[in-house]
DNA sequence: GCGTTACTGTTATGCATGATAACAGAATTA
DNA sequence: TAATTCTGTTATCATGCATAACAGTAACGC
């Protein structure tokens, strides 16, 4: 693969994420999840009642785009709204939400494992390191010119 | 931001590439361009003449997506097609293709530097070998299980 | 040589992700 | 109380990415 581009940090960030997402929806897709829904489950799960405006902020999802996401998962059964103010809604999981979670929490716990593995042992130290540090300095630089 | 992914690597990958392209195509807006088209012009400035199929090969890009990006590209005069056989067509760069990948380049150039500034010192130097792990691992691990 | 196979560019189509604008109702504040 | 802010929602659009199908061309096997 003769790519002139493997030494930009931005294009190789992209491939690798694209990747990693195809792998995971993939194996995602044996509950009939994507990666955003079990995004959510597993939010959900660590923060009970928090709100769907909340939630997208967290998760980096529009408000508008979160109706369709919740709206889904709700028809499935899988989580619960509960009223919290006129205007605001908890997200909860339901029973069967949880149920699922804990598979999904399999799927991703061996996935993310797998992708780790697949790190050279010296690196694999670092290596969230430096996720999280591009994570941080693209942040910053969205705004730049 | 109290999240539960963080730790997860392919979530931040996601995270990180996903802020990055924002910030990449932000900039590359004041040309007109998208990544994609960036990344075809500097494709065919390293490897002029090569055929479509193998630019989207070579960038994980469908041969069915290719088209409506090259044609985008020719109809702006920024590509010529050559015929190299009766099926492929080698792609070049035209004139003003050349004069505008100069300055995708600079763009580009800019903003990976900015990248990479926002990492720590002390990562930055095992940073592409980190990306370059995860980009080989994750399409390793697409088609696992 | 000829038939099978493989490759190229292309069209059409669908799904998923994101972004934006607008709105009504509710809450907050000044 | 009036103005502002926030929430969930609808509608709409652009982009990215995948798949299937097709015609024309090339390469290969025998």
């Amino acid at each position: 693969m003769n790519d002139p581009l493997a030494n930009l940090p931005g294009y190789v960030l992209r491939r690798a994420s694209s990747a990693a997402l195809a792998g995971l929806n993939r194996r995602l897709s044996a509950l009939s999840l994507r990666h955003v829904d079990a995004s959510l489950l597993m939010l959900l799960n660590g923060q009970p009642g928090i709100t769907q405006s909340e939630a997208g902020r967290i998760l980096d999802i529009q408000r508008a785009n979160m109706v369709p996401i919740v709206s889904r998962l709700e028809a499935r059964g899988l989580i619960d709204r509960q009223r919290v103010d006129g205007r605001s809604q908890g997200l909860y999981l339901s029973a069967e939400g949880e149920a699922l979670h804990t598979q999904v929490l399999t799927v991703i716990d061996a996935y993310e494992q797998t992708l780790m593995e697949g790190v050279p042992a010296p690196l694999r130290k670092q290596a969230m390191a430096v996720l999280h540090a591009f994570w941080q300095s693209a942040e910053a630089a969205i705004e730049g010119d």
